[in-house]
DNA sequence: CCAAAAGTGTTGGGAATACACCCATGC
DNA sequence: GCATGGGTGTATTCCCAACACTTTTGG
């Protein structure tokens, strides 16, 4: 589970007390139950941490099947990328704590490797989905709006442009809200929000398609 | 399984003889094996139809866990999308064979859906990756590639600029070899390769990206 | 010479980054 | 007035589809 805290993405990650890896972080998760689907389980798992509604987003990953990847024995995990927003902030157990991607501490069995993957595939929807509904607040201004995709990209990003491709994209609409500026000074910024709440494709994949192509 | 074959994106099914959905076609598979991975264990069940080295690209697609997507209990099932090129021209047995994915006969539990989406999954990738190299004969002329491109992504595809994107992508390079025109006459065509025999991302996702970024 | 197929030159449109400049507020 | 941050206009670059035109063969 990611979430944009203080301008860094963060993961939720609970430290270990039993063997294996007595001490070490891991991703909350847990059995699949019967006639339960692996979606749902997943919810299930985070529900301590977070109510199910605050899941923003919700999507499949991959599925690892090392044989020797739990010393215990054979066990196969479906990992699912999860999403909140900074309005939920909820009241974590003693033993689970945010942790940026960046910085991770020493995880336990392959979820180092997951939590890589997991950042890379949300990475990559940011820039052609507008999956950024479910980083973002409901309501923001352009300049918060830029920090949170800064943090979740891993580099700088320009405001100005910003706000032009996912205007002109459809992703975020103008709100009649102004945001009074700090005390500092400043301008009043607009209020936007996201047009959807749930995954759009905004830029398809089109490289050798004719223009006039039907369908 | 995907070939082109016959300038059209086909898969390969094979057609059940007993219930459940007898008589309907199924993707090929199998059960897991102690400590195999599921990638091995989808080549294993492919052996059957083709020599697993003909097997030129293989990628996890995703889990299915419906409670009741088969109707004798719960089963789990692990998608993969396994292409082969046109070279590999496997001997089938009776009850298997290739069907355009465009014209699909009734198929079995949701096997049809995991079809549409393995051949979302391979146009996409057609798009920013090099994953022709799968689809594509070992030497090939533009004018062949075109017709692999075409049947893979559905809609007519552009000669010239299909070359030229290709090679100022490095994705592929001619030889020296010249094709003999058809007895209808023509200009010789260049023989091209492909540059790489395993999945290269040509064009990352990039969006908001500074040109300068370090990294 | 003509048809057919391959390949190159060129144009135009669209999208994205960069940057200059203007706007609106607090103090 | 001045600092601060918000927003718009515009230039530049790059990618790609489209199309005209040239090249090279068979008959």
């Amino acid at each position: 589970m990611f979430q944009v805290r203080d301008k860094r993405l963060t993961v939720l990650l609970w430290q270990r007390a039993a063997v294996p890896f007595a001490g070490r972080w891991a991703l909350p998760g847990g059995f699949l139950a019967d006639r339960e689907r692996l979606g749902a389980s997943a919810s299930r798992h985070l529900a301590g941490q977070v109510d199910i509604p605050e899941i923003a987003h919700l999507e499949q990953l991959e599925t690892r099947s090392d044989p020797v990847r739990d010393p215990r024995g054979r066990v196969l995990a479906t990992a699912y990328l999860a999403l909140v927003t900074p309005d939920a902030r909820p009241k974590l157990p003693g033993d689970t704590a945010w942790h940026p991607v960046d910085d991770l501490p020493e995880t336990a069995f392959d979820h180092g490797s997951i939590i890589g993957s997991a950042r890379d595939r949300l990475r990559a929807k940011l820039s052609y989905t507008n999956i950024g509904f479910a980083l973002a607040p409901a309501a923001f201004t352009i300049s918060q709006l830029r920090d949170t995709y800064a943090a979740a990209l891993g580099h700088p990003v320009s405001a100005t442009n910003l706000q032009r491709i996912l205007t002109r994209r459809g992703v975020i609409e103008p709100t009649n809200d102004i945001s009074r500026p700090a005390s500092t000074g400043g301008r009043p910024a607009t209020v936007y929000r996201f047009a959807a709440s749930e995954l759009v494709v905004t830029n398809p994949f089109a490289a050798f398609r004719p223009k006039n192509a039907v369908g």
